[in-house]
DNA sequence: ACCAATGCGGACAGGTTCCGCCCTCGATTC
DNA sequence: GAATCGAGGGCGGAACCTGTCCGCATTGGT
C-alpha cells in the first residue's frame, strides 16, 4: 500500500513537470510494468486529476488544469521560492487575499524542513522590504504565521505589547481573528485578565509564544470581526486622497496604475485620484510616473513633497 | 485503491491544517474505523512525512516539518495567494531563486483551474508593479511560465521580437535556457533560420506561441548559459554604484538594507555603497531612508536627483 | 503505404494487502 | 481514579494490486 500510494505521489510529481512523459519511461522510473502505469493514470483521473495523453509516436502523459487543485509536489528550491514569494507579498498586503496568504504561509511553515527554513530566513532578510510608511514599520511574516497557527489551534497566547502611548504590558489572551487593515494587521483576542475583547497591532507585539493551553472560543459580540474592529478602533490611521494633474495621457496612467481613478482632461493630461494611508506612498507613485505633475490635494502630500525637494536640494548641492 | 490513496491525500490535507486532529474525528470524516486511521498515519510516516501525535486526552495528530517537503494540498484561495505571491516576487527578482520561482510558477500554472487563473490575473493586474527602471519595462510573469514550459517540453517557439534598434522580426526558435540578469530575463535559443544561437530579452518578445513541434536539444557551445550570455552580449545594461554619505547610524541602515555595503563614519553618520542597474532604484532607496544624505557617485545619480528636485519644485510651486 | 512508437483496455491468475474487529498497554488530563 | 486518547498485535475474509497475455486505435516518419 505505501508502495502504491507512494508511487501515485511520485507519478503526480513527475506529471507536474511541464513536459510530456511517455508511459514506458514512467514505467522504467517507477519500476513497474507499463500496464500498471496505465492503471495508475486511471487512478489519478478517478481522483479528479485530469491526466491528458497524446496518442501516437512522441506521445505521452501530462497533468493539465482541472477543476480542483492537485497536491503540489515541490522540490526544495521551489518550496523556498514560494515561501519567499509569500513573505514579500504578505509585506505588501495585496488586497483581498491577505488571509489566504497568511494561511498558505502557515501551512507551508508547518511542514517546511529546517534546512529550507534557514534558507528562507536568509533570503527574506536579504530582500529589501519596500517600506513606504511614515513609521517604517513592517509586520514580521513570522509573527503572522505564529498567530494564524494559534488561532487555528485554539491555543492561548502570551506576548508583550507596546501600546500606542508607549506603555509596555504582558498579555495572555485567547486569539480569535487576524484582521488586515491597510498595510497593518490586527489581532482580535479575548483578554481574560481584563474580561473583555481587545485589539492588538501585530507590529507592536513581541515575544510571542503559544502556551499550548487550549480554550473554547467565545462568540465575538459582532458578526464580522473586521467591522467590529473598525467600530471599536479609537484611533485609526489617517488616510489621504491625492488629487493631482498629470501630464500624461489617461490611457497610459491607467495601464500603469490599474485601480486608480483617472479622469482625462485632454489628449496629454489627466487628473488622478489615488487613495492610501501614507503620503510617502502617494509621493512615490507620482514621482514614479516620470512626467510633469501638479498636486492639488492633500496639503500633507504637498508638505511631504516640499520636504523631499529640500532634502534632495541639500543632498546634491546647488546645480 | 483509489479509495486508499485518495484517503491518504485527504488525510494529508487535513493534517496540514495548523491544528491537531484527534483520531476519532479523522475516522468520522474519512468514514473508516479509527484503527484504519492509525494505520494510515503509519503509512504516511513510512512515506517520510512525520506525523506527530500527542498522547492523552486532548491529544491528536498533526504534520510537522520533516526532511522532505510533503505534497502541499491547497484550497482555492491559498493557491491564488501563492500564484500572486510568486508573480510579484518574480517581478522583483529576488536574487538566487529566480529560476526556482519560475519553475514553481510554471508548475502551478500548469494545474491551476481556469476559474482560479482568472482570479490570479485580475489580482495581478490590480497590484501595482514596483517599476523602478528607466524604461519602466517589467517582464510579464505569464511569458516566463510559457517559456519555461516550452524549454522543459522541448517545444519550438514562435514570437515577435523588437530588437534594441527598433527592428521588428518574427522568430521561430528552439528555446534552451532562461537566464536572469539583474531585473531582466534573457532567453537563450537556437535560431535555425540563422543557424546560430541568439539571445532575446524576454520583455521585448510578444505574441509568444509554442508550436508543439518537438526538437532535439543542441549542445550549447559553453558549459554555463549565464556565462555564455555574459560573454556574447554586445551591449549590457550599464550598472551603477552609488556612494553616498547618510546621516543615520550604520546599524540602522544595515538593519533596513541588508546586503548593502555600509561603513560607519561616526556615531550618527555612515557611508553607503549600493549597486544596481538603474539610478531610479538608487534614488528611491536614498529617499526612502528619510534622513539627510549626500551623494558622491555616480554623476548620473546626481543628475537624476536634480531632475527629481526640479520636477517636484514645479509640481508644488514655490513654498 | 508501411512501420514503429505510443496509448487504451479486457481477461486472468496468483499473491498481497487492506479493513474492521477484537484485545492490551502507556500517557495525559480532569 | 476515571475518562480519553494514541500505539500496536492478531485474525479472518474480502478486496485489490500486479504482471502477462491479447487485440485495437492513433500519430508521425521513412
Amino acid at each position: 500500500m505505501t508502495d502504491t500510494a507512494g508511487r501515485l505521489l511520485t507519478l503526480l510529481s513527475l506529471l507536474q513537470t511541464p513536459r510530456e512523459w511517455p508511459g514506458s519511461e514512467l514505467a522504467r522510473r517507477l519500476e513497474v510494468s507499463p500496464r500498471t502505469i496505465r492503471r495508475d493514470v486511471d487512478r489519478l483521473r478517478e481522483l479528479g486529476y485530469p491526466v491528458e495523453a497524446s496518442m501516437g509516436a512522441e506521445g505521452g502523459y501530462r497533468l493539465v488544469a482541472g477543476t480542483a487543485m492537485p497536491p503540489l509536489l515541490l522540490d526544495d528550491e521551489e518550496a523556498v521560492a514560494i515561501a519567499v514569494g509569500l513573505r514579500t507579498a504578505a509585506r505588501q498586503t495585496v488586497a483581498g487575499i491577505e488571509e489566504a496568504s497568511v494561511r498558505a504561509m502557515a501551512k507551508l511553515e508547518q511542514v517546511l524542513p529546517a534546512r529550507l527554513r534557514r534558507r528562507v530566513g536568509a533570503l527574506g532578510a536579504a530582500t529589501l522590504p519596500v517600506v513606504l510608511g511614515a513609521d517604517g514599520v513592517t509586520v514580521d511574516p513570522e509573527h503572522l504565521t505564529v498567530l494564524a497557527s494559534a488561532i487555528a489551534n485554539r491555543e492561548r497566547l502570551r506576548f508583550r505589547y507596546s501600546a500606542a502611548d508607549g506603555a509596555e504590558s504582558r498579555r495572555h489572551v485567547e486569539p480569535l481573528h487576524l484582521v488586515p487593515s491597510g498595510r497593518r494587521w490586527y489581532l482580535v483576542a479575548f483578554d481574560p485578565e481584563r474580561d473583555d475583547w481587545r485589539f492588538f497591532r501585530v507590529d507592536r507585539m513581541t515575544a510571542l509564544s503559544p502556551t499550548g493551553a487550549r480554550f473554547a472560543p467565545r462568540a465575538l459580540p459582532a458578526d464580522d470581526p473586521a467591522a467590529y474592529l473598525a467600530e471599536h478602533m479609537l484611533s485609526r490611521a489617517p488616510t489621504y486622497t491625492a488629487v493631482a494633474t498629470v501630464r500624461l495621457p489617461a490611457r497610459d496612467v491607467r495601464a500603469r496604475f490599474p485601480g486608480v481613478d483617472v479622469e482625462a482632461v485632454d489628449e496629454r493630461t489627466c487628473v488622478l485620484r489615488n487613495f492610501t494611508d501614507t503620503v510617502e506612498y502617494l509621493a512615490f507613485h507620482l514621482l514614479q510616473l516620470g512626467c510633469e505633475f501638479e498636486v492639488h490635494e492633500p496639503p500633507e502630500l504637498v508638505r511631504h513633497l516640499r520636504e523631499l525637494h529640500d532634502r534632495i536640494g541639500r543632498a546634491v548641492g546647488p546645480g
